[in-house]
DNA sequence: TTGGTTGACATACCAGCGGTATGCCAAGAA
DNA sequence: TTCTTGGCATACCGCTGGTATGTCAACCAA
């Protein structure tokens, strides 16, 4: 009888590397953390590494996977309390920007991100995950008639640019005023959308 | 008597490093581009590009000065060309999405920029640049009553953010029906600031 | 004019990085 | 029990950013 299947270990160190690379990743930024600081961390060789990834690259764009979709499950969740089809926008767009304002998330998300996959793969995963989100809720809105008719995609890269930036800002501002007054702004903003 | 003075050679290799640092970055971004392969192509060693800059990144950080600059000063003109302060911003706003979807142009200033710098030092360029004439139009207009008075610095953040976005995605969109009806939706965005 | 000084590079070299080829050993199949 | 295979470990390589040192022409003082 095997101490640990296969499967389980193979499991268990592909995890370790990637909540190590998450960690490294996040608090030093893709360029200056090496393989060499990741295989120490998570106590296995480069040989393992790249058994499960292959490349740099290619293990960052794993754990980048990994915390889109946790951005994402988050909004879905916080638009999903809502029955309001309007409210649903706005809790999720709230919701991103909380989620988003973490700087473990963000040097991930929103910096490396489009600079080591390319802003093209970048979108991509983007889309599948939070961007997706936010262009249906706006297409139900404007099916609705709750707001105007217009081509929904490219208000969509417009919130979704602003949310991140908004994000990016708010994470390194200290004031607690800022947070307030950016909510305020983005709900104006979204607020202006409505046919009155 | 010399045949080119110091001053005139300095600037003279300066420049060619600069220019060429452009392209290559520009074309295919930062990472994969070698200084090998810099100085190759502007004709001098690494010993000069070492003797002119300290670095890989401050190479690429004059680069972006500059890139940053022409940005801000298109931006600048195209605003002074009107008088009415409401038209000042709509025309550099629109202006900027002129200027960044350019791909090269995007690569250094939107792609790179944040993730070569850290977003910290991007922002701070960024800031005494195109987005100083943003705060500053905005300010303006809620001074006059153009706009309700409001916090202007996360505003100008969420717009920013809005148009860097959109100029990513206009670049890489093929639709030209995308960009008419992205300057729409960003107008509707701008006029809903407006005291009705 | 000339000797010495300085600045604008060129050359040679190095440590460290991402990536690869190969070896090894236990888990699973027969 | 034997054989195969998967999950690594070890050893190694090319290349890259960075540096220490050498060199020669422009400049300056006497």
């Amino acid at each position: 009888m095997p101490q640990t299947t296969r499967a389980q270990q193979r499991e268990r160190t592909r995890r370790t590397l990637l909540d190590v690379s998450r960690e490294l990743f996040a608090s030093q930024g893709y360029a200056a953390v090496g393989l060499a600081e990741i295989v120490e961390a998570a106590d296995v060789t480069k040989g393992a590494l790249y058994h499960h990834f292959a490349s740099k690259a290619a293990l960052f764009r794993a754990v980048l996977t990994e915390v889109q979709e946790e951005v994402g499950e988050r909004v879905a969740a916080a638009a999903e309390e809502r029955k309001d089809p309007w409210e649903r926008l706005a809790a999720g767009c709230q919701e991103f920007i909380t989620a988003a304002t973490h700087p473990d998330i963000q040097r991930i998300m929103l910096i490396d991100g489009p600079a080591v996959l390319g802003w093209h793969e970048w979108r991509a995963m983007d889309e599948s995950s939070s961007a997706r989100h936010l262009a249906e809720e706006l297409g139900d809105l404007v099916e609705r008639g709750v707001i105007a008719p217009q081509p929904v995609i490219p208000l969509a890269h417009l919130l979704s640019g602003a949310m991140n930036e908004a994000a990016l800002w708010l994470a390194a501002s200290g004031s607690p005023d800022d947070l307030a007054d950016t909510r305020a702004a983005l709900s104006r903003m979204l607020g202006a959308l409505r046919v009155h």
